[in-house]
DNA sequence: GACGGCGATGGGAGCGGTATCATTTAAGAG
DNA sequence: CTCTTAAATGATACCGCTCCCATCGCCGTC
């Protein structure tokens, strides 16, 4: 009763043609009469027909699979406090819908950064589904161990929002740029002290982002202590910290910015529990555009992230790449960010 | 340079056994001499080897896969919305997880309910990746074309959050006691004229809540005019044009529930635009607790479904299935879900 | 008109596992 | 001590596809 799917023997019987033709066809190579190939499309039409992805990874050089690397903690915090993954989210619906577009596939991988075990793990995954690329995001994208593995292994890759050149292609936003417009955006309201709430510096990203904001206040003139930046680790209670570290000091700042969205939530919640104005006594800024974000009261100044058009642009390179058979070229594409101005910046207070 | 990955072959060689040894190992099958078993496993793992799970699939009768199968056009207007899309997140932690702890993985594929393609789609689906199982979700799980090429190739399915029976096994929560106990929470806080937004009726759920709200305001002396169900698509436009038209009654309801969050979100924003007072003048109550939900201001009263855990419960029923080599059987897993008060509820003004 | 070259097609060898069945080995019965 | 029997192991045929190479015909060239 179990119906067995058509195979490609099937098709060409039913096409009277060989095998062989018959894959010419589906992978559109040259050399096939108009005639066959029509009678070919007509079998594999009739008997809904569609080529097994085990048997094409098998027997030839492409698997139609690309696998995304995410880190496990980060995605386990935000799945478990349900407090939403918009980073995630954006991610795949960029990168899936590129993928469905020439029949490929993506699969989500977590990786613990953590783990001893971190190059067995990538290694168990890259030899059981022989991807035909990889997509890292942070911080996997700047892990020695991870890039080892893939370079050792010949399996290209693209990173997704990594300031780190050099280390193979990636598909980034101007990170810096972004932190500089941030921190101008509160100078320009008249701020002077100004904390931030920085992201693990396993991310990059979060060394960049504090550099640069050091740099932009130190070239309006102002010179920032080192009690102004707290490290946190992008959760929720990483910002509620953060906030009450830097509230907590003689003399508070009269802005913040966090380095993403759970950290600025967390100092919402603070400065609400603590009855502190937003953003009359307190401005706040985050990193990351999410709901949340949005959705906040006040709703947040937010720097907007590309997530869904780099994970598309990766995808893209990825599939172009391996459907060509050249190898990927290093370049980097960098995508346009956006300073989200809403109504959690404001003046500074007198 | 590319390091080809070690074969089954080279662990048979490295651990001086004949290749079928090495994969009853890998297999846990029985009949292996400790011995034997040992040498084999310490070549495993100084290979770094793990199995091709295409050849797995081609050889053998599994492919330690699932498909989820989710609405193409849901899912895609949650991700653009960037409103968040914790139902598909929730969905993602508790199957992946399972998943991953058996060595199986998750494919995520959308379908779109309208299209007259659809069976073809999921055909495609099905012969190109072999899944060993495959996940519903709502509305696919009620839909026949849907659920009649899984039954005609014989593939194991389970259905998630379907009040539908008879059509094979599901995991659900009780619907319509949700809706009675939403029901009766307003009717307790003494609110007479409720309204609610009713979901796209392609969700057989959406009609059991209308059912059901509908039962109980009749059971407690009070009579639901048609103008006071509004059917929705589970957008928050949807939301918007609901509460505008119930608003616009001659006697507006008190109360409005909403059949998903983003459909309650809009009517909060409605609300919110006309300056009617949430819960002083209208109480509103959502079916979805997401962070939207909760991060609304007011925080919203909802129904808090137990997603996660039923993704879990469908892929372990498939999982193991699979593993056994047994027939699904047709049971049901009900899990309980929670109604969660919050501020968006008040008694009813006078 | 023989030959080289190229476009169009087919034949058959794997790819890396699993499944079936044969074979060897060891244990227990008579 | 032989014979039976089951446990332990191996040999080998696929699974459905791609890839390499052979074949065949047809054209143009000198």
């Amino acid at each position: 009763m179990a119906k067995r799917p058509a195979t490609i023997i099937h098709v060409a019987e039913k096409a009277r043609v060989s095998v062989k033709t018959v894959s010419r066809v589906l992978n559109n190579e040259p050399n096939v009469t108009p005639d066959l190939k029509e009678r070919v499309l007509a079998a594999v039409e009739k008997l809904g027909y569609s080529p097994s992805k085990a048997a094409r990874t098998m027997a030839g050089s492409r698997s139609y699979l690309l696998v995304a690397f995410n880190d496990r903690r980060l995605t386990l915090d935000n799945w478990r406090s349900e407090r939403g993954n918009e980073w995630i989210d954006q991610m795949l619906y960029g990168a899936m819908l590129r993928c469905e577009q020439s029949g490929y596939h993506l699969m989500f991988e977590l990786v613990d950064r953590e783990s001893d075990q971190l190059e067995k793990q990538i290694t168990a995954v890259l030899s059981s589904l022989q991807p035909d690329g990889v997509i890292l995001t942070p911080p996997n994208c700047e892990n020695p161990v991870v890039l080892g593995a893939l370079k050792k292994r010949n399996i290209p890759f693209v990173r997704l929002n990594t300031p780190v050149r050099g280390q193979g292609p990636r598909v980034y936003m101007d990170d810096r740029a972004a932190a500089r417009q941030a921190t101008r955006h509160l100078l320009g309201l008249g701020h002077k002290r100004i904390g931030m709430i920085a992201g693990d510096y396993k991310f990059s990203s979060s060394i960049q982002r504090v550099e640069t904001f050091v740099a932009t206040m130190e070239a309006a003139g102002i010179a920032v202590p080192e009690a102004w930046v707290y490290q946190g680790d992008f959760t929720f209670e990483a910002g509620v910290a953060g906030a009450n570290a830097l509230l907590d000091l003689p003399e508070p700042p009269t802005a913040i910015m966090a380095s993403n969205d759970q950290m600025a939530l967390g100092v919402v919640s603070v400065a609400q529990a603590r009855g502190i104005a937003v953003p009359g006594a307190l401005s706040i800024l985050s990193y990351d555009d999410s709901i949340g974000v949005r959705l906040s009261v006040p709703s947040l100044t937010a720097v907007r992230q590309p997530v869904a058009r780099m994970a598309e642009k990766a995808a893209d390179m990825l599939i172009t790449a391996s459907a060509s058979g050249e190898k990927l070229t290093a370049g980097s594409q960098l995508l346009p960010f956006e300073l989200m101005v809403r109504a959690s910046t404001g003046p500074a207070p007198r």
